[in-house]
DNA sequence: AAGCCCATGTAACTGGTTACATGATTCT
DNA sequence: AGAATCATGTAACCAGTTACATGGGCTT
């Protein structure tokens, strides 16, 4: 249940109401990280609030509800992040495309890989860029927060899948199909 | 709904039952592309044999059913593999601890990612070696087969979050805490 | 004969998605 | 006045996990 642990470090770096957590969710933990909708998110923030590990600290004009972490929310955090890695099974459509292409026919195999390697490329790229604005927009010898982190992993990653990507298809020309 | 195509896919490269079919998840799919468990597996598999994209090939000595894919099954595969990807939404622990942790205090920083950077680095030493045997017990000029290909994903990807890992704690460590 | 692996299935539950529903405020 | 955005919630549904249940066949 990573959802409760999301919240709380969200909060614990920013107290915020529900409807800025589930921007904050699309923005910056969506791509990579994890991601959940609105309607998740209130109900647990309920829930959290019952057991303690989160309250409400402000009233907005239009009945929003500010939520900041408790003093048990904090420790909970910290627990969570201390305690071993459980294995959260994988769900990456790209990469299991990639891994029953040799289900194709060759030709078939070189044109969607190419397009696969492509798109990759397209979105290392598009984050080289977004990763300049950051930089240029922040001052020098200032922090430059979440976001920096989130686009600097996938540019990293989005790379990752090219080069793996082009690299199977060599392997799957130079000896036709594997066997296994 | 993945699930299928990743059932009509292995069974497009080999016909196998259930259980074998449980078994070729967790050991190639289930590290970095998606999982299953064999109570998901054998419900989808019935209701594939419905919608004509499977059939039954062989029935096994003690009651096992052999499953191959039909044409429509094939087609199937074929029209999915060349679609548009659909946005999974992902799932990574690790990430999503990796973004949350400058919600710790730097000392605590310092303790986690070092400990991160080196189970990853541990991940990709034990992969490099199981890569290496895979290669020696393949006669050369023979194709590796899946287990090659997952691995050699693994491989790189366990060294992005290691690279990654270091990366994050320099930055907090350069900027003390990031403001957005 | 006991224990392990092969092999298939169902049931209950939980987490996550989509759709439905409502109303206040701000902008044009 | 109308549209967009802010803001919160519930309900129905679907996908995925855990637990329960059963039996054949192979090895020691």
């Amino acid at each position: 249940m990573s959802l409760r642990h999301a919240l709380l470090g969200l909060l614990a770096d920013t107290q915020q109401n529900g409807y800025d957590l589930t921007k904050r969710f699309e923005q910056t933990l969506s791509g990579h990280a994890w991601n959940a909708g609105h309607s998740q998110i209130y109900p647990e923030l309920k829930r959290m609030t019952a057991e303690g590990l989160v309250e409400v600290v402000d009233e907005g004009s239009r009945g929003s509800k500010v939520y900041g972490v408790t003093d048990a929310g904090r420790a909970e955090l910290r627990r969570w992040m201390f305690s071993p890695l459980g294995e959260t099974p994988p769900r990456n459509e790209f990469v299991l495309r990639l891994f029953l292409l040799s289900s194709l026919d060759l030709p078939d195999v070189r044109v969607l890989a190419e397009r696969m390697a492509g798109t990759s490329d397209q979105r290392a790229i598009d984050l080289t860029h977004a990763i300049k604005e950051i930089e240029d927009s922040t001052p020098p010898g200032q922090p430059h927060g979440y976001a920096r982190f989130a686009a600097e992993f996938g540019r990293r990653y989005f790379e990752l899948q090219r080069d793996w990507a082009r690299w199977v298809v060599e392997q799957l020309e130079s000896g036709e199909r594997p066997s296994s």
